[in-house]
RNA sequence: GGGCCUGUAGCUCAGUUGGUUAGAGCGCGCCCCUGAUAAGGGCGAGGUCACUGGUUCAAUUCCAGUUAGGCCCA
């Protein structure tokens, strides 16, 4: 053990066993307590600036992983981007208000028999959101995501919904809002609109009847000719209750549809579905008179069965064959579907239903009738006035609701809306799509089509855990007050007390004295309702951007899961654009979802979900971390044991390749002791030239957020370049050569060098590690208290040209070629370790003139490389197929191992050196150490 | 049912602007080392590029359909 003393093996405190999950609460308690996210904040002032904007998460449940994955993206750039050189902040948000939350609560009451009052329901939510910021904040907060913590964004903080109020009252003052009517989920017995997750599905017995419109006109000729006097079309309902508010009835344009002669009518039905009716209907004589597509009916138009109007026949792709006749009958103050394709139309959302689900009294045949008792009235009223097919009961699923179980019905009721099209926000919303990038490209598609297609924005709800609708109806007219002036004074008034100002003042509070309406009228009602939550966070670039005198609008960056198409990045391009007509975000990128390791979404019922707490507690967050940045997130990323315990591999060969730079360092002073890259040694600058490569293209990954790139890459040159090449080969020069040798400081500058480049390409992923590593470096290596504060480093000028670069490219090939030949030995039990070895090599001339045969035994770890014109016709020589010419032959090396540096050697018992247990190399470098 | 997206070794990813034996790392198997040691090194075995058609001299790569899955709607 005496030789093992004589050399300079590496030593560091850095422990090669992670424990993360202690250690990173030790960090952050750490960076908390140093205030680093400020720290970070404020050197960071005057740099260009990079306007990251954080999506709200609802407040609502514990953090699951794709909240995780999520934040850690953002956290991932907003720490590069500082370290790029730029001002980059990160301003987390929760969104507060809205029905889940008002359910919750709901529920708590209930239970405790307390009172339902609106503002107790308020007080409570408020509590309830404020609790779960708290719970989600820590669990961000334990991932070692980097930001504002402390002064978050609240879309229910006083000042946030002022900016609401005010915001909604620029889409009034520009006429975008309007009154009008639409279907929603209705209870009868509670009288109150429901929200669709308000509203469970049981099993219900309803009529099923089939019924004949008359066809009055427009019988398309391509049908060939009918007898318009008797000619029907047939639809199938299961609420005859919806009959009274029927206006049309919709056929699929695609569909075939049929003239069946039966007895002395002609029915109109789709062809598919003729056969199952027919036997249903139990007709035994009937005869199809032809038939034509249902496109041909536009325009035609029937009668009503019992009320004098007319019904028309329309087109809509909604129409299915499941069911029915392929003749919708179409009620759209009364379905979801009938609305939609009725706004095609022009046709209005009749609804002669009132609140508590009795026809109004000017209803033919029915005023004053509960609409569940009137159906059998309906249905005799047919069969009488002969409009009945065939009537019959069947059971099947129906909206029940929530609170007191009731069937449900569906209603048009007075809603608020922001137009699309009356001041072309539609045109201009698609137009501001056009400017910005969308990464994936596909997802402005995706967003196109919605905008294009979506209806007029429905933006009031009939609930109490919201911003309310800060507008006031004359009784007069039924018109609305629209004043910048009012808008200004409640906006005070809840900047300082919050909505709640709104629902506990009294209208004359709220009035400016003498108000008067256009028409006249002085007598106002004030909107109950409140505003749809996704115009709550759609004015988040208001408060947190333009609010924040320190911030450029628009934001840089929006980045959420791809539904927000659909949500956040919807709703917040339209309030802009709406507002001041430009799109909120120069960038908007997007991720998939995390679904397990089969591919399947991960659901409760399923059993498979896997939460980001039990990843912590198990492998540390920063595995969680190093998961997010290994997957392609850009698609659905998975998420399995399997795939954690890889990781975690991963992990230790990274940190165990940085702890050996570290432990080969200790007794390196960089300023002292560092070589000129000039001067270093060529391997060394090779390595440092490879590591040039690298980098870039890890900075390229970071700057096109590709972090599976950085993942990839950087593992793999910690295994392949590193550990296996550059590593295995300077341990010679490192261990065994003098401490302060030229050679062994060449080498440490290089492993400096990349220590130092290492750390901070890591820092933003790895960010728990890098400071583990930041902490342990050698002295007088970085004035920076800490990685998070560093900035990405430039490549080191090595000039390793084009030739040089050939030739180290030939030597890792001729290497591994070697490697093949030594383990054939090693089969045949000649050899154990490469250094046993005697290499004998035949290289083509092309390859003889680049190499220099004295570094080759290092490179290869063998005791002696001879070079030879022709390796003779021996047995066991290894020819390589991927290098032409090139023949190897290895066998035990025939001399004495040298008990200090391992090389064998040929004792020279003449010069009387030592006792032979030395090579003479290491007898130099005793000496020289010893001096 | 509709729109958008995805399917390359056990895992995570490359790749082919259509063209010889489809790559990497990990994992796995075998071996070496014991001076990175609950570490380190070497070699090796793994893929009908989801399936079926079509275009083409040639398709994993282009097109269509099917299937499995994801998001958003209905």
């Amino acid at each position: 053990m005496e030789m093992k003393d004589t050399l300079n093996l590496p030593n560091t405190d850095f422990p090669m066993k992670a424990n993360l999950t202690q250690r990173e609460p030790e960090l952050l308690a750490r960076w908390e307590k140093e205030k680093l996210y400020e720290k970070i904040r404020q050197s960071a002032r005057g740099k260009p600036q990079f306007v990251f904007h954080d999506g709200p998460p609802y407040a609502n449940g514990h953090i699951h992983i794709g909240h995780a994955l999520n934040k850690l993206l953002k956290d991932f750039i907003v720490k590069i981007m500082n370290m790029k050189g730029f001002d980059a902040g990160f301003i987390p948000g929760w969104d507060c208000h809205g029905l889940p939350i008002e359910h919750q609560v709901g529920k708590k009451l209930k239970e405790k028999k307390l009172s339902l009052e609106k503002s107790e329901i308020r007080k409570q939510c408020r509590v309830y959101a404020q609790e779960f910021v708290g719970i989600q904040k820590e669990e961000f907060k334990r991932l070692g995501i980097f930001a504002d913590w402390e002064n978050p964004y609240l879309t229910m903080n006083f000042s946030y919904e002022a900016t609401i109020v005010r915001e909604f009252g620029k889409f009034v003052e520009k006429g975008l809002v309007y009154k009008g009517l639409k279907p929603v989920h209705w209870c009868t017995s509670c009288k109150t609109a429901l929200a669709e997750a308000e509203v469970e599905h049981n099993e219900h017995t309803s009529p099923s009847i089939y019924v004949k419109f008359p066809v009055q006109s427009g019988i398309p000729q391509s049908v060939g000719v009918l007898n318009s006097e008797k000619l029907f079309m047939v639809i199938w309902t299961t609420t005859p209750w919806t009959l009274p508010a029927n206006l049309a009835i919709c056929l699929h344009p695609e569909f075939i549809y049929v003239a069946v002669a039966h007895g002395d009518d002609t029915y109109i039905v789709a062809e598919d579905r003729l056969s199952m009716l027919v036997s249903e209907w139990e007709w035994k004589d009937y005869k199809i008179l032809g038939s034509c597509k249902g496109a041909d009916w536009e325009n035609a138009v029937c009668r009503h069965p019992f009320i004098d109007r007319e019904s028309k026949v329309i087109l809509g792709e909604h129409v299915t064959l499941e069911q029915g006749t392929g003749c919708v009958h179409t009620a759209p103050g009364h379905g979801q579907d009938d609305y939609i394709v009725g706004l095609k139309y022009g046709l209005e959302p009749y609804n002669p239903v009132d609140d508590g689900g009795v026809f109004r009294s000017d209803v033919e045949h029915f005023g004053g009738m509960f609409v569940r008792k009137a159906n059998p009235e309906i249905i005799e009223k047919l069969r009488q006035d002969g409009f009945l097919i065939r009537d019959e009961n069947i059971k099947h699923s129906y909206p029940h609701c929530w609170r007191c179980h009731q069937p449900v019905i569906f209603r048009a009721t007075n809603q608020w809306f922001i137009s699309m099209d009356k001041t072309d926000l539609r045109k201009n919303a698609l137009d501001g799509i056009g400017r910005t990038k969308w990464i994936p490209q596909w997802g402005r598609d995706r967003i196109y089509s919605m905008i294009e297609n979506r209806p007029d924005w429905c933006v009031s709800r009939q609930r109490s855990w919201g911003v309310p609708i800060t507008l006031f109806t004359c009784n007069a007219c039924g018109d609305f007050i629209n004043s910048s002036d009012l808008f200004e004074r409640i906006a005070g008034g809840v900047e300082k007390y919050g909505a709640d100002f709104w629902f506990d003042s009294l209208p004359e509070e709220l009035l400016p004295e003498g108000t008067v309406c256009q028409c006249g009228g002085k007598e106002f009602s004030r909107e109950d309702d409140i505003l749809d939550v996704w115009f709550d966070s759609g004015v988040s670039h208001v408060a947190v951007i333009e609010k924040n005198s320190e911030l450029n609008w628009p934001a840089d960056l929006y980045l959420e899961g791809s539904d927000q198409h659909r949500g956040w990045f919807h709703s917040s391009l339209l309030e802009s654009i709406g507002t001041r007509g430009k799109e909120p975000y120069k960038s908007v990128l997007t991720h998939g979802y995390v679904v397990d390791g089969k591919g399947k979404k991960m659901s409760k019922s399923a059993g498979n979900v896997i939460a980001p707490q039990k990843i912590i507690d198990q492998y540390g967050a920063e595995i969680l971390r190093l998961w997010v940045a290994s997957e392609n997130y850009r698609e659905d990323i998975r998420v399995s044991n399997e795939i954690l315990k890889r990781l975690t591999e991963s992990y230790k060969k990274i940190r165990n390749t940085l702890r050996y730079l570290l432990g080969n360092l200790h007794d390196f002073d960089c300023k002292e002791d560092q070589v000129p890259v000039n001067e270093m040694l060529e391997l060394d600058r090779y390595i440092l030239h490879r590591f040039n490569i690298l980098r870039e293209k890890i900075l390229t990954a970071y700057e096109n957020y590709e972090f599976h790139v950085f993942y990839h890459s950087f593992s793999n040159f910690c295994i392949i370049e590193l550990s296996a090449f550059y590593l295995d080969i300077i341990k010679d020069r490192l261990y065994t050569y003098p401490a302060k040798s030229r050679e062994r400081r060449s080498g440490q500058t290089a492993l400096h060098i990349l220590l130092m480049g290492m750390v901070r390409l890591i820092a933003p992923i790895l960010s728990f590690t890098a400071e583990e590593v930041w902490n342990h470096l050698p002295k007088n290596s970085v004035d920076e208290e800490s990685v998070h504060m560093s900035q990405f480093l430039d490549p080191e000028n090595v000039s390793f040209d084009e030739n040089l670069v050939k030739k180290w490219e030939f030597l890792v090939e001729l290497k591994g070629e070697v490697s093949k030949a030594l383990e054939t030995s090693r089969r045949d039990k000649i050899i154990g370790h490469s250094l046993d070895s005697i290499v004998k090599l035949e290289l083509p001339d092309n390859f003889k003139a680049i190499v220099k045969n004295d570094e080759l035994k290092y490179i290869f770890i063998v005791s002696e490389v001879v070079l030879v014109d022709s390796i003779g016709s021996e047995e066991k020589i290894f020819e390589s197929d991927s290098l032409q010419g090139v023949k190897v032959f290895s066998e035990m090396h025939p001399g004495k191992k040298c008990e200090r540096c391992w090389h064998y050697f040929e004792p020279d018992v003449k010069e009387g050196k030592a006792n032979g247990e030395i090579c003479s190399r290491c007898e130099d470098h005793l000496q020289t150490a010893g001096a």
